[in-house]
Formats: structure tokens, C-alpha cells, sequence
DNA sequence: TCGACTTTGTGCGCGTGTTCACAAACCCCT
DNA sequence: AGGGGTTTGTGAACACGCGCACAAAGTCGA
């Protein structure tokens, strides 16, 4: 794929650092609004669930921001950060597919109060296309081209079903969209320098699926998940070929 | 935090593999479809956007069920991975705020594909409960303690605003639920016992954003970002624990 | 001015995850 | 039956991230 090659950027921020630090932002103007002037990395971390040493040193990959002895002053600590992760300056955002979670994502207040500004709904059901949400029309996306022609997008979004995620995805790139936020259940392909990064609802649920029957095998009935007649684990031989399938087929919709 | 402390589980499946799984089945199933029959761990590589040799070392986790010199018989591989997930049974679903993004989580496909079923709808606003969505009717919030007792939930997901994460997150540990995928832009506190996963739509542009950032600073105007009279890594002293700002304040709505 | 106390910034060891490269295993053709 | 070709499964080296523990650097009171 086209991500980066080194996990480390070239100023040196590592990637694991930069997916943090919007977590301590928001820890820190939870903080803010409360009144806090200063805080020390113990009560900073633990505000944001995470190793106060870890804190120190993701902070550290910034500069140097924090008086020993006294800790970090909260207003610029903000700043840095949101400078560092380029809030300080606007985004455009275009929204591709307005199903439900479109309408979700359109709506969602955590955007525009970090820079980040929805400028083009679109969408393929033409029951769609002229709906207002929030004061934005939805258009049609075969005028995808023509709204970023006219309109300057930095991210594009993607919420389409996943059948059309890759086609949309290769149009925007050929408008010379640079980074993409997929929430298509699909892998999509991009040249290099196109960044692509994919939230998967149902991934997360079958992760905590995992953990679950983990915990409940774990406690007494180990043999129990498994198909009658089948090993635990399963160490019985693989089906021949062309044989019969023994074993249950998997349906998907 | 409660997160296993250990990456590698009991067994032995490391943490980074369980989590490609889902990804992988997602690929099966789409070759299945399309009447694939074996496929090597080149090809599935590729569907699935990973490096093969890791996706060899995954599977292997699994047991031994591939055919050297031949591949990996699909079917059969999508039922040793749906097992191990533990999508071979089904998980009661419970959702916590139908807002925009809850709405779009009742509603979504690829839950009740994959064994997972919405068997409760919980809201604060009194004027949607009582509303249908997609044949189950959104209960009260107060009458969470009463609903779980009488329907077994596995997986509780909270997609209330931030405000309301952490009281809804304790009612649902209160009355039994171990697993919990939060939406909500909180850091949730948990006993030991009980796995919280966290989806931020919002931290993963701001993500983008870096790098977006990187990239267009990297071709020419490195200090344009910065505030004016201020150097581009900041470098300029801290400010005086109790003086004036000279930076602009970040705002938070 | 000095000493006690607090908190940052970071060197270092350790565990996890990734990738390369290759032997082992299997199929197929002759 | 045997040899060539293909692909899996995995040992080993490497890269990365995490957290402990501590020196450095600052504050504050006497």
C-alpha cells in the first residue's frame, strides 16, 4: 500500500505520537473550560488514559513546552498542538454519500470547532441531491469533478456503500484530493502520496467479539463454541479439494 | 487503564493479528463470491492490502490451514477465521444514543451479517423514544437497568454525546456488559474486566490533517504555517506562567 | 542565598510486531 | 516413480514503541 514507509516522519514525529495527540487535545480543553491554568503530565495522562512517561515524551517530540517542577500551562500547550497538527489552518472537507452516516458525519459538531469545514455533500440517489443539511446542498456526484473545480478539498470522505467506495476514490484522487477517510468496508487503492485512512464499524465489534468469547471459553466451556463432532481448535484435517464441505459455509449479504 | 496487559493472549494470537482478521474475512468473502475456490496468501495479501508474509504469519496463529503449493481453500478458510472471531454465534447489541450516528449504526448491513444483533435502542430525548427503527422501538435511557435485565447484552455502544458517555458506561458495567465500543469523544474509565474500544471520527482527520500538513510544508512555505514573527518550530521562549498570551487562543465549542 | 521539593525530559532495556529469506511440503506432468 | 515448480509455514534479524527510573532544572520557603 501507499502509506508511509517509515513508521518515524521526517521531523521525526512518530506516527504513534501524532494519533495521541488529538486525544490529549481534547483532554486539554476539557481541562480549559474548567479553568485550569496548568497541569502536570501525572494529571494530563491520566485525563487522557494513557503512561504520564509516554505523555512526557510525545510532548517532547514537539519541543520543549513544560516548566519542571510546575508542569505544562494548559492555553499553550493547546496551541502547540493544534499548531502541530495543523488546526491553526482550515481544512476542506467533501462528504461523499449521505446515507445515514453521512448525515452523521455532516452534522457532527467536533469538525467545524477544529478547523475543519464541510464544503460539498455529495451523493448518487438523485432523492438525495438538493437536500439541505446544515445549510450545505447535497449534489450530485457526477458533478464531483465540477464541485472541485470550483471548490478547493483537502479531504475527501468517504461513505458510500462499499461497491462504489473505490470508484469514488479514484476520481477524487484524479482531482487531486491527497488524503481520504474511508468508512467504506472496502480496501481501497491509491498511488503513492495519496494517504488513506479507514474507520471500520464492524471491525471494532468483531475485535470485541473476539475478547468476549476469549472470556467466556476462558471460565468453563472451552469445547462448547465449536461445531459438534470438532476438536476445540479445531486440528482436524482440512477438507480434500474437491470433497464436501463438513464444516458450515459462512454467509455474507 | 483495564486493557489486557499482555499483547499476546493466552493462547497466543497477538493483538495486531486479531485485529487484520476481520480484514481478511472481509476480502473471503468478497472472492467467494465471486466464485474464487483456493487463493494464495499472495493474492489475499493484496485483497487485503497487507504484506504476505504477514498475512502467512497470521494465519498461521490460526493452525496450519493452508495447502503448500496450492493455497488456502476460501470457504474453508472464512469458517476457521468467523470461528476463531467468534462469529459463529451471535452477540446481543445494545445502542446507547440515536442521534445521527446512532441511527446510522442501527440501521448499518454489516452487523447482522456477521452475528451481531441490535437487541436494544436506549435514548435520553424523550421525543424519539418510542420511535422504530428498522423494526425495534428506542426505549427510555432510565429504563436501561430494566431492559438488560430482561435481554441479555454482550456489547454495549455508546453514541451519546461526551457529556453522557462515562454515566451510560458505568449503568451498562452496573449491570453486567464486559465489552464496549465507544463512540463518544471521552475517555471512558472501566474496571479490570471489561474492554473499552473507541472509535473517534474526528481524531482520524485530524490525523489526515498532519499529514497533510507535512506534505504541503515539505514543498515550500515550511514557516508559512506558523503565526507571524513566530518561527516555524516555535522555538521562541515559553510564556511567563502569568503574563500576557502571545499566541492566538484555541477556541473550543 | 541556600536547600528541600516537585516535575520535566530522556537514556535504556524489554517486549511486540514486521519483514526477509528459506526449508519443508505438496501438486502436477512425464 | 521421480523431478520441477509452486506455495506454505517459520526462524531470525530488525524496527518500533513502551515504561521505568533518574538526572537536570525549575519553584518555593526560610
Amino acid at each position: 500500500m501507499s502509506a508511509v514507509r517509515t513508521n518515524r516522519t521526517v521531523r521525526g514525529i512518530p506516527d504513534a505520537t501524532v494519533a495521541r495527540l488529538p486525544v490529549y487535545l481534547r483532554a486539554l480543553t476539557g481541562l480549559a473550560d474548567r479553568g485550569a491554568r496548568t497541569i502536570s503530565s501525572e494529571e494530563l495522562a491520566a485525563a487522557a488514559g494513557v503512561n504520564s512517561a509516554k505523555l512526557r515524551k510525545d510532548l517532547s517530540y514537539l519541543g520543549s513546552y513544560g516548566t519542571r517542577g510546575v508542569g505544562y500551562e494548559v492555553e499553550y500547550l493547546i496551541y502547540q498542538i493544534s499548531r502541530e497538527l495543523g488546526l491553526t489552518q482550515d481544512w476542506a472537507v467533501a462528504i461523499i454519500g449521505v446515507g445515514n452516516l453521512g448525515h452523521a458525519l455532516a452534522n457532527y459538531g467536533g469538525f467545524a470547532s477544529r478547523g475543519f469545514r464541510v464544503v460539498a455533500l455529495l451523493d448518487a440517489d438523485e432523492n438525495r441531491v438538493g437536500e439541505d443539511i446544515g445549510g450545505r446542498v447535497v449534489r450530485h456526484i457526477d458533478d464531483l469533478e465540477h464541485v472541485l473545480a470550483v471548490e478547493r478539498v483537502d479531504i475527501g470522505v468517504i461513505a458510500t456503500p462499499a461497491a462504489g467506495a473505490q470508484a469514488v476514490c479514484d476520481r477524487l484522487v484524479a482531482c487531486g484530493v491527497t488524503s481520504i477517510l474511508n468508512f467504506a468496508p472496502a480496501v481501497l487503492a491509491v498511488p503513492d502520496g495519496v494517504e488513506v485512512r479507514k474507520v471500520d464499524l464492524s471491525i471494532e465489534l468483531q475485535i470485541l467479539a473476539f475478547h468476549e468469547q476469549r472470556k467466556a471459553s476462558g471460565s468453563a466451556l472451552t469445547a462448547l463454541t465449536a461445531v459438534a463432532g470438532r476438536a476445540a481448535h479445531s486440528d482436524a484435517p482440512k477438507p480434500a479439494l474437491a470433497g464436501e464441505t463438513d464444516y458450515p459455509q459462512a454467509v455474507e449479504a
